[in-house]
DNA sequence: ATGGCTGAGCTACTCAGA
């Protein structure tokens, strides 16, 4: 099975790339964050005639998201934090894998820039109850998938240049904690865990040639809870969306477990 | 390089992203 997590940066500007990306890669499911668009505004058809469906929690203009699936999702859920500035930031759903019950969870972190407002605050207070809500959904469910857009460099090696980011909402050491936290609650970052030393990013900025130059930064992240690691067969981060004409600033990760 | 693109809502320009 194949599980794709992906930033798509409005899921209306970026049909096609999604499209395309589905026909290419054929992800059994797809996390897809910052939908940009309502419920009702969805392109629901889209996904359903090529055979998956969609499960969306959706936001006017911002955020939003959504699992899109070929295989049954049950007890899907949009509340699992209380928002407070109710942002639709988290969607999770079931799935069954030989026999064993999964928790996917979707997330769409906040940003947390500029620092010194209250935005940065807001992200702080969203990790906060997230840790939360993972303790508990462990204690009623230990295998837990979490996978998005965590708006977080886990170490230095996931940033083109540390220096720049050390002070920012996605690289400051506090956050960084946070990432830690969670990890430290019984989960692996699939990706580290299967890659001890490598570099490669899951975001590169529209402008000043970020993609040309590699400018990028890996803050899409897989974690899956360690009584789940030996159902992983790989890891993989798919750079071919981001080069591709009127793309994402993200590019997909593909998670692949049986 | 603290915004040099991009998208939504709207239809001129702001807000947001990272």
């Amino acid at each position: 099975m194949k599980i794709t997590s992906w930033n798509v940066n409005s899921v209306r500007a970026r049909i096609t790339n999604i499209k395309d990306y589905i026909k290419q890669a054929s992800p059994d499911i797809l996390f897809l964050q910052e939908i940009k668009t309502q419920d009702e505004s969805f392109p629901y058809d889209e996904f359903k005639k090529i055979g998956y469906k969609s499960h969306v929690f959706g936001q006017k203009s911002y955020n939003g998201v959504a699992i899109i699936s070929k295989i049954e999702i049950k007890n899907v859920k949009k509340d699992l934090i209380k928002d407070d500035l109710n942002q639709s930031r988290i969607i999770s759903g079931e799935i069954l894998l030989k026999k064993k019950k999964i928790n996917l969870i979707n997330i769409y972190v906040p940003n947390g820039n500029p620092i010194d407002t209250d935005k940065y605050d807001y992200k702080k207070k969203w990790l906060k109850k997230f840790i939360t809500t993972i303790k508990k959904e462990l204690h009623k469910n230990s295998n837990v998938l979490i996978a998005g857009d965590f708006n977080i460099i886990p170490e230095e090696l996931d940033v083109y240049d540390f220096k720049r980011y050390e002070n920012d909402a996605l690289g400051k050491l506090e956050i960084r904690k946070k990432f830690r936290e969670l990890l430290n609650l019984g989960f692996k970052d699939v990706y580290r865990d299967k890659n001890k030393n490598k570099q490669e990013y899951t975001f590169w900025d529209y402008f000043a040639g970020s993609w040309q130059k590699n400018y990028g930064m890996r803050i899409d992240h897989f974690l899956l809870s360690n009584n789940l690691l030996d159902n992983i067969i790989s890891i993989n981060i798919n750079k071919d969306p981001r080069s591709k004409i009127k793309p994402s600033d993200h590019t997909p990760i593909e998670l692949k477990i049986n």
